[in-house]
DNA sequence: ACATTAATTGTGT
DNA sequence: ACACAATTAATGT
């Protein structure tokens, strides 16, 4: 397990920290689905994403969901850093996009990293600088692009995460994810089959379009 | 193996 | 957006 986080980590942190890091973390495994934070709680531990990848979703009070990001392997929730340190609740859901597995660290350990590391402080502030930027792109997405142009991105999205040109997911999910009705996905993966873009089966969609990918 | 239900997807208004 | 048909998967008997 030790060897995971290195794996992930050990080039971004100084070996001292490594050290400390291995002696305090807890490692997490999980399965696609699993709820890793629900919207309300209070967050007590720092996660680290060691392998995997998860999706963090804002939720709207009455019904609506809607996909800000995806964090990958090497990667923290900018919004779990506020939470830990202010001790709040959290605003998003995070639900697990692939199965993996996290490095857990004490909220105590984290703060006193704060000041001893230099790369820890690095490790936070790029964190939050590439959350930052993750929710620009999700913006202007949201503003500016049509839903065709979305669903597509967000296909390509999945696709690069899971290493895989298939996807497996039912229009439904992917309808949540972008915050609109089944029939609306239905009809433009439709359309995307009948341009030679995709291919449609039951529970999963299969990208085939090589200028899609990458 | 069969019947019944539920879930998923397609289509028209 | 809504309603409904068609197809497939899941479950019980």
């Amino acid at each position: 397990m030790n060897i995971a986080i290195k794996e992930a980590y050990g080039t971004v942190f100084e070996a001292e920290l490594m050290e400390e890091l291995m002696e305090v973390a807890t490692i997490y495994d999980f399965e696609e689905g699993d709820i890793l934070i629900e919207i309300g709680e209070y967050i007590k531990k720092m996660p680290l994403l060691l392998s995997g990848a998860i999706k963090i979703m804002r939720e709207d009070k009455d019904e609506g969901e809607l996909l800000l990001y995806f964090i990958e392997k090497g990667d923290t929730c900018a919004f779990t850093l506020k939470c830990t340190l202010g001790e709040k609740q959290s605003e998003i859901r995070a639900v697990a996009e692939t199965s993996g597995s996290l490095a857990l660290i004490p909220v105590n350990k984290m703060e006193e990293w704060m000041g001893k590391y230099r790369s820890w402080r690095n490790f936070v502030l790029n964190s939050y600088n590439n959350r930052l930027s993750e929710m620009l792109v999700a913006v202007d997405n949201l503003a500016f692009m049509k839903m065709d142009e979305r669903l597509l991105t967000h296909l390509q999205e999945k696709a690069k995460i899971n290493k895989n040109t298939i996807i497996n997911h039912t229009h439904q999910e992917i309808a949540y994810e972008l915050n609109t009705s089944r029939v609306v996905i239905s009809r433009l993966l439709k359309r995307f089959e009948k341009e030679g873009l995709i291919r449609l089966n039951r529970k999963n969609i299969e990208l085939l379009d090589s200028n899609l990918l990458n």
